[in-house]
Formats: structure tokens, C-alpha cells, sequence
DNA sequence: GTCTTTGCTACATTTTATGTAGTAAGCTAC
DNA sequence: GTAGCTTACTACATAAAATGTAGCAAAGAC
């Protein structure tokens, strides 16, 4: 898959636009897991396949390169983690956490509400 | 592609937390393109299929399933558009638009850097 | 030396996405 | 009412990407 950089066109969007290429680059499967399960902590390779529940690890090299080569993660004494940049964004990712407690919710009422419907349909 | 539901587990996550089913979701191909077009302004499929450059019907119709059963797209009057849980999870991608700026600027800091030393290797 | 762990690569199979074509439904204007 | 347009898709063959298993080379422990 090519690399997603800023300015360059991408998958998708040939206006190179920079929000497109991170777009992309964050839609890519596992991408966003990625950044997840190393913001914890730093960890070796085997470590993060791990946390990535049966993540291949032929796909998890490729995105380790494409993070590293977007500065978003590095190598370093304790494996790979998020450099400056990636924690930086991380910040933004990381009240999708709360967020998805929120949409559990909503989805249940949903429900809720279909099967009260489906009672008095009786 | 199974819906990924909170709760339920997804690809690549046997336990169900919200936040894997999220991630899983926000991380297919063009979920997230489809969010930045739409949050915009409602519209038609058609008008979406070309905010979305080159998207095919057939993966953006899949997407748009997808993002109604999990309550962040609906189809209303003036076609689709954000539902109120929709706008607020864009509410957590915004600002991205104004990192990935600030990453073009780092990538390419790097880039310059990496050429000065090349000069100095000669 | 051998044993274990780590960081991968190879590769066959399966799953997804792309791209083109086409269909059915709903206008608009004679 | 029918001819011509637009819209919202579906079908399907091809291409691209992910999965999963196996294995290998290098580094460290003992």
C-alpha cells in the first residue's frame, strides 16, 4: 500500500490535502489499534501482537513502517512507542474512549425502544 | 463485513469493549472520509460518491449501512447527514484538520534535514 | 554449545475494495 | 403518456489487502 504523506496525493483524494492523508493513513486497518495499545506504554514487537489480538505480523510491520515513516512512532531501547507526534495525536484519539461508553449506551436504548415498539405491536 | 457493535466482540477484538468496536469501525476504508464530507452539509449519495473522489458505490453504499445501523448517519429529506451522535463523534475528528497541517509542517522539517545532511556528506 | 526470545519474512488462502455496467424508481417537460 | 434526465443503488469480474501459519536469522541467557 502506498504511504499516505501530506501533500502528496493518496488513496482517494488527489488533492493531496494533508487532513486526506491522515485520513487515510488512520483508516488503514489496525492504524488506529496501533496507536492505542502503544500509548499504554512502549512495547517489543511480540508485546504489541499481543495487545493487537492476533494482529498478522506481516501487517503489523507494514503499519509499524508506514507510523515510523510518518513520524508517528519510533524505535528505541524498550521497543517501539509513539514519538512526540503520535502522542500528540493520540490526544486527540484518546476521548474516543469515553465517547464509545456514550454509543454503547445509545445503541442499547435504541434497542430498548424497537422492542418496547415490537410489544405493543402485539 | 460483520457490523462492529460496543459489546460485541470485532475484528481483531475478542473482549467487546466499546472501544474496539469504534476503532474497528472509524477504521475501514473511508469511514472517516465519509465523516469529514458529510459533516459539512447533508447530501445525496451521488454528491457524497464525488466529495469522496472515486469511492465506489458499491463500498460507499456498504459504508453508509454500516454508519446508519451504528446510529452516526441517517437518511433524511435532503439525503444523508450526521446524526446528532454522528456530529458529535465528528466533533472528536475536527481537529484534525488542523494537526495533520502541523504534520505536513514536521514531515517536511525532517525531509530539509535530511537533505542538509546529505550536503554535508559530500 | 543449546535453548529461548525477538523481529521479522514468505506464501498460500481468504476477505475487501475497485471499477464498470446496468436496473428500477422518481421527476420534468412536452 | 412517453421520452429523457437524475438518483440510488445492485451485480459482478478483477485487483488489492489482510490473515494465518510456518519458518529463519540474530541476540542473549545459561
Amino acid at each position: 500500500m502506498s504511504l499516505p504523506l501530506p501533500g502528496v496525493p493518496v488513496r482517494g483524494s488527489k488533492t493531496g490535502k494533508p487532513i486526506m492523508a491522515l485520513l487515510d493513513l488512520l483508516g488503514r486497518n489496525w492504524t488506529l489499534g496501533i496507536f492505542w495499545n502503544l500509548s499504554q506504554n512502549p512495547c517489543t514487537f511480540r508485546e504489541l501482537q499481543n495487545r493487537c489480538e492476533n494482529i498478522s505480523p506481516t501487517l503489523l510491520n507494514n503499519r509499524l513502517k508506514e507510523l515510523q515513516a510518518t513520524m508517528f512512532v519510533q524505535k528505541q531501547a524498550g521497543g517501539y512507542a509513539l514519538t512526540e507526534l503520535g502522542e500528540e495525536l493520540f490526544n486527540h484519539i484518546k476521548p474516543l474512549g469515553g465517547f464509545s461508553a456514550l454509543w454503547q449506551q445509545q445503541l442499547a436504548d435504541k434497542q430498548q425502544n424497537r422492542s418496547e415498539q415490537a410489544d405493543h405491536e402485539d
